[in-house]
DNA sequence: CGACTTTGACCTGCGC
DNA sequence: GCGCAGGTCAAAGTCG
């Protein structure tokens, strides 16, 4: 009898065993997910780092009152930068964040957009849409490619591409204009190059006071409005996300739970350190 | 009725 | 040259 109950005993303690198995497994997916996921945007975030560090490289004045190895020395890292950081182009890239349940895939960035093509493509399994700025009435070059982020589909990917040949004002409808400040979409506008984005956060943010997400007035500048207020918001933007993404990072390796599943996550990853 | 969207067909570039 | 994938066209449909 007593062997009977040892047995039954085992194999209720053998159950939980595994579905605590299954639970952690699932629980080690999503994590592999989600590492996936910033290790993606990180990536993306050094480089728009490097650009930044790279323009305000860029703007030291070579011609103030210095001595000329200064002078040399600064075009010389004008010059490192400059080969670590790729050229400018005119395509670039922005990330908006929009409520999950819609999808649709407009983002509200100022401009008037026809749509002309829609793709299914490879390595995406939602639609990209091609669109064409149609607010120039000669026509603007600018075509605009918008899919949903494989990762997260709560965010659209836009792809702008060439450069607008008309301001962002003079043809915004006043009712595209008040919709574009009450709205719930997230966007940041691109600055020169490729990878200016801003990140989905896929995590619960109560904890934390880093919101890498900022939304901005679009209805006053454009992507190529040099205005001292764009430059002034571009600036507070860079280096508020700077100091944030320290305050960020910080607070998630301060979290205890985070580490703990994150060290749980990668261990259970490698079976060698597991059997040792 | 005009502007816009949808969607299948077609074009083009690229790798093999 | 062929096949594939991304990009574009244009006719039909939809909406205000």
């Amino acid at each position: 009898m007593n062997v009977m109950e040892a047995h039954t005993s085992c194999n209720e303690k053998v159950k939980t065993l595994r579905a605590d198995l299954e639970s952690l497994r699932k629980e080690n997916e999503t994590l592999r997910f989600k590492l996936g996921v910033m290790n993606r945007k990180c990536n993306i975030l050094q480089a728009h780092l490097q650009e930044t560090k790279a323009q305000q490289l860029g703007m030291i004045d070579l011609t103030a009152s210095r001595s000329n190895s200064e002078i040399t020395s600064c075009k010389r890292s004008v010059r490192i930068i400059e080969q670590q950081v790729p050229t400018p182009t005119k395509t670039s890239q922005i990330l908006v964040r929009t409520n999950s349940t819609d999808n649709s895939q407009v983002v509200k960035d100022g401009y008037q957009w026809r749509k002309y093509g829609q793709k299914v493509t490879k390595d995406n399994p939602s639609p990209r849409a091609y669109f064409r700025c149609s607010m120039a009435p000669a026509g603007c070059p600018v075509k605009k490619k918008v899919q949903r982020c494989v990762e997260d589909k709560s965010f659209l990917v836009a792809t702008y591409d060439g450069e607008h040949n008309h301001d962002v004002n003079s043809h915004v409808p006043a009712l595209i204009r008040d919709s574009l400040s009450s709205s719930d979409d997230e966007v940041v506008l691109p600055k020169c190059s490729v990878a200016n984005i801003i990140y989905p956060e896929p995590y619960p943010l109560e904890n934390h006071s880093f919101r890498p997400s900022i939304a901005l007035d679009l209805s006053l500048s454009g992507p190529n409005d040099k205005s001292p207020r764009n430059d002034v918001v571009e600036n507070k933007l860079h280096n508020n996300n700077c100091n944030d993404i320290e305050e960020y990072v910080a607070s998630l390796t301060k979290d205890p739970s985070f580490t703990a599943a994150l060290a749980a996550a990668v261990a259970r990853s490698m079976p060698h350190l597991h059997a040792a």
